[in-house]
DNA sequence: CCGGGCAATCGAAGCGCTTCGACAGGAGCG
DNA sequence: CGCTCCTGTCGAAGCGCTTCGATTGCCCGG
């Protein structure tokens, strides 16, 4: 292993100076730090991470812990850890995942052998155990999601309150009358993540001021097929659809079909899931920026880390894309 | 912060005993080592991951690389990643997330700045680019998925030959003599990924030893309708089908219903794919064991850690679950 | 009763890096 | 021309841990 000392001895300076080239924290003549850098080409130097972790006290590495729970969308969550991980990789960050399930524990230990420096947490419930221990852990965090009291923390999260009110009052704006919102399995509103009932209260809230009627129903992916023909059966004035819940995007539309009718003559809908998907289905859709959910987490994170003052509350507007399932009229 | 002198003078002992009654490297007597894990537990000791790493040489960090690429199913993915972590953990090491598009350079980095002791790659091409780097990185490597040439290198994968076989003998065993596999988007074919390629060649093997006709198909998620309707109009004697291609799975069925087959009495179908949507969809189906296949890499490189032989090639047999869309006769 | 051997513990030397204070030499000023 | 002030560089002191002898008792066999 080439150390820092046998670059330092190849350009003919001392260690220390070897140093503040890399980091650039004192000035350094240009001639010594072009033969610096080209001693540490020529050798093919890699500072070793713990030395300089325990130089530093600085790990340069961030922990993400991802949720494992039923009825959230895996891709969107791995689409919002890999944006996190290029995102670091821009401020010259690691990123070690850690699963839900280590809880409490995980995040202590993690901070607490320095092995991270800060920390992501996805998925964050409305009353969530870490919540405490992440405001008493000395090291920065950010939280994905909103808790019911997020004083102290740092939260970002897309605005699934106003993508709910955007969808209802696209409906509206088409003149619909009687809409509902077909949304997440029963067991997500029971766990009090925040997301579900945001949307359910962005959607009613924007419908009451419209004077439109807004419906709001759960449903399990098996119960697709019935959720839908219940639903137009017992309303049969429904003519506005909003779906929020992608795996059962597929089965609602089939029963729709099945129950005679047709998209968008006699029904309009709108989903609220990944492009994809929509497109590939023709619909109307709200897409959840998970590239930028994950990346700006890691900003707010950086920014927090260089010891500056970041917003607490962080919202990502949603962008309604307009496709064959609601024409304009 | 506490560190292990702290813990020494609480306990009146040298901080090399702390070491090695936390280590246990060496014998040391019960009075001792209770004082000691008492005076560990009352100060909430926790020794200091970057001084560990520079003392011992070892990180105990091993680094997971993600696909990013399209037509590889994503919850898939996650899983495995899901389960690489939590098998590490029970063997006291922790995660780095790394992404494809790091390529060679992220591997030469955390392994080169000793940030990793060992590598997992997932999704390997058959002729990936960092096999070379991997055979010379000097740190223990498993990948997950197969190269052209494995020489040198510890692989696992989920034996999708076997799979692929198994599916045409299943038909084969019901009596269908035309029978066909619908594969992933040709993009992955071309790509060389060695999966799609094998569960083709198992099928295709196992259809000319049981004398049925074996066709393949790739099929791009858009196309799924149309692939559907022109297989079943150019095959009429087509009776069984295997799908390996998760998200064309209900355009697929739908489509077969459009065109006048009912499943199962005109038409045989067996997924390879998770057992949630086929459980949903009613499909006799081969699950990718991800959990395993995550969970024995990690186990691998564990032992190739701790100095041990491991086997060069690890495959995991595929398990068919029989439902209602392949019927007993 | 003595010496060998073993179990238990200690002390000290690093691991490779960062950082602080010191210092040399040149520029700028009065 | 002497003094101050920078700029650029060096040396040394750690950062907190592991690990390798060395050391001290103690037990046991001869």
């Amino acid at each position: 292993m080439v150390k820092i000392s046998d670059v330092a001895r190849h350009a003919g300076v001392s260690p220390s100076t070897v140093s503040y080239v890399l980091s650039g924290k004192r000035s350094i003549s240009e001639p010594t730090r072009r033969r610096v850098l080209d001693s540490v080409r020529v050798l093919g130097y890699r500072p070793h991470a713990g030395a300089r972790a325990l130089a530093s006290s600085r790990s340069n590495v961030i922990a993400l812990v991802v949720p494992l729970r039923s009825g959230i969308h895996v891709p969107v969550v791995m689409q919002m850890a890999i944006a996190a991980v290029t995102t670091a990789r821009t401020h010259d960050h690691d990123v070690l995942l850690l699963t839900q399930d280590e809880g409490v524990d995980g995040l202590e230990r993690v901070a607490g052998t320095a092995l991270v420096d800060a920390i992501i947490v996805m998925d964050v419930e409305l009353h969530d155990v870490r919540l405490p221990v992440l405001r008493s852990l000395g090291r920065p965090s950010v939280l994905i999601g909103f808790p019911a009291d997020p004083a102290g923390l740092t939260c970002i999260d897309f605005d699934f309150e106003a993508a709910g009110a955007a969808c209802a009052e696209h409906l509206a704006d088409l003149g619909h009358r009687e809409i509902a919102l077909i949304g997440a399995p029963p067991a997500v509103y029971e766990r009090g993540t925040g997301f579900a009932e945001r949307t359910k209260s962005g959607f009613q809230r924007a419908a009451a001021e419209r004077g439109v009627r807004g419906l709001v129903r759960p449903c399990d992916p098996q119960a697709a097929r019935s959720a839908a023909t219940e639903l137009l059966r017992d309303h049969p004035d429904l003519t506005g659809i909003v779906i929020h819940n992608e795996p059962t995007m597929e089965p609602l539309l089939a029963a729709f079909r099945a129950a005679g009718r047709r998209i968008p003559d006699d029904l309009s809908v709108i989903a609220i899931a990944p492009d994809e998907p929509a497109e590939r289905l023709g619909l109307t859709s709200i897409a959840i920026p998970a590239d930028d959910v994950g990346g700006q987490a890691v900003t707010l994170l950086m920014a927090k880390l260089d010891g500056h003052d970041v917003p607490g509350a962080t919202l990502l507007p949603p962008r309604l894309i307009v496709r064959s399932s609601t024409p304009e009229t």
